[in-house]
DNA sequence: GTGGTCTAGACCACG
DNA sequence: GTGGTCTAGACCACC
């Protein structure tokens, strides 16, 4: 269910803190539902038990998951459309923070351009490849 | 001549390190050109001379500068053909993390597209805003 | 484990990473496994934390150890083999610039010859006294 | 007749001094002779006049030139054979000194061997290409 | 003046 | 506990 890079510079429990949204924010855990437990998910990742304490401490202080006594966490209700919410900034301030650098570092809009249309056509390719969609999608 | 932001989260060498690598690739800085000294730099950044130092040490490492004994660092011949790749990739593989992301989190191409397209339009207007050129130019 | 010298022209951390190079060459470190910690090294070495951090960055950077967060730092697979090779390049690359000075200082090569002959037998007879290799063994 | 090489990490005096020493050792510069001047040394060779001051402040400490007043330096009586000395025991510790960190590295007498012999001949060829000296010259 | 090395000590994030 | 960053200040060699 998740998916941990061990190598990345973002630390563990805000892999865990980011992928529990994603998985909120498209169903695959509805509210109500209970998410693994601190024991399972540090056995089943391999990770120190606190990392994963961490993280579900930061997902409650968020309000997204609510602890119920002796049973666990389970998601919030109208953790879905805020975590479709903060899906949706996370991607595009780490877009536009791309683009900023790119723009300090002097690169010319169309050096941009083409790198963001070809870019979005790799990940196109590759996870949609029955897809036709592209990124002049309306002008067609 | 650089800027520094103290509260990144990406250190202060490393900031030094991309913007020198900037100014070489925009031919600010030039091959063979001096660069700004360990201490003068450190001076005009307000910083600690050991922070110059190892951004240096490592744009010297990477090839990029050089030290003349007794005079300084220069820009190294091929230094700004390197760091335009340097530039690009850095940039492209930012991007591509986040749409690695953001497909992993589930969200559409629709949605993605709609981003990208809403946040390269905004830094267009932000930076260049006499210029006429958006993402999908060529269907103009 | 290591031998620090202190007199020596050549810097603490760079005696680090050399030695820790051929300690990985020769299996004294494997691959995989945790190399001391920076305050275990330093205390030991009677030396600043920050000398062993710089040889451990270096390291890091020749991509020869790896570092698990929390943990340490672990030797990086496939390190044996570049060790053995920087190893060997080292060494052969200190040799051929005696012998090029040599010969542009004019020595003539039976100078050339017999001082290798010898200094190669002293560091035999010294290190290995019950060896019979020699210089031109294949010649017995 | 001098060549400087300014990425060396051995410094430029010294380069001079050991190649001043080589010609003396050579008799392209015999006893008696008067060597470049500072300033005519230092503008052929493009580096600052007391680079070369430095130098031949230090060869006139050895004893291995004498300054004429009013005229600048010449090679002093008995410079030849020192130099002679000097070139072979220079050879002779940075060999050794290569040979025990390679042992120290725990190379083995083979693998060493080998390299020695391999760049001894790869230095006759490339300097004595109709020579048909080599190592183990004696057991022809 | 220049870069290069080393020390001492502090603070931070991560597990 | 681990590594990583930054500061302050010192000393050195070289030009």
């Amino acid at each position: 269910m998740y998916h941990l890079n061990f190598n990345s510079p973002v630390p563990l429990y805000e892999q865990l803190e980011r992928q529990t949204q994603f998985l909120i924010a498209s169903d695959v855990l509805p509210e109500g539902v209970m998410i693994p437990s601190v024991r399972d998910a540090a056995k089943s990742l391999a990770v120190n038990p606190q990392t994963i304490v961490r993280a579900y401490a930061n997902l409650k202080n968020a309000g997204l998951i609510q602890s119920v006594r002796g049973q666990g966490f389970v998601v919030a209700v109208g953790a879905r459309a805020r975590c479709r919410d903060l899906r949706l900034q996370l991607f595009q301030s780490r877009v536009e923070e791309s683009l900023e650098e790119a723009v300090l570092g002097r690169m010319t809009p169309d050096e941009i351009s083409t790198i963001l249309k070809r870019s979005f056509q790799r990940i196109v390719d590759k996870y949609f490849p029955n897809s036709t969609s592209d990124l002049p999608a309306e002008t067609r």
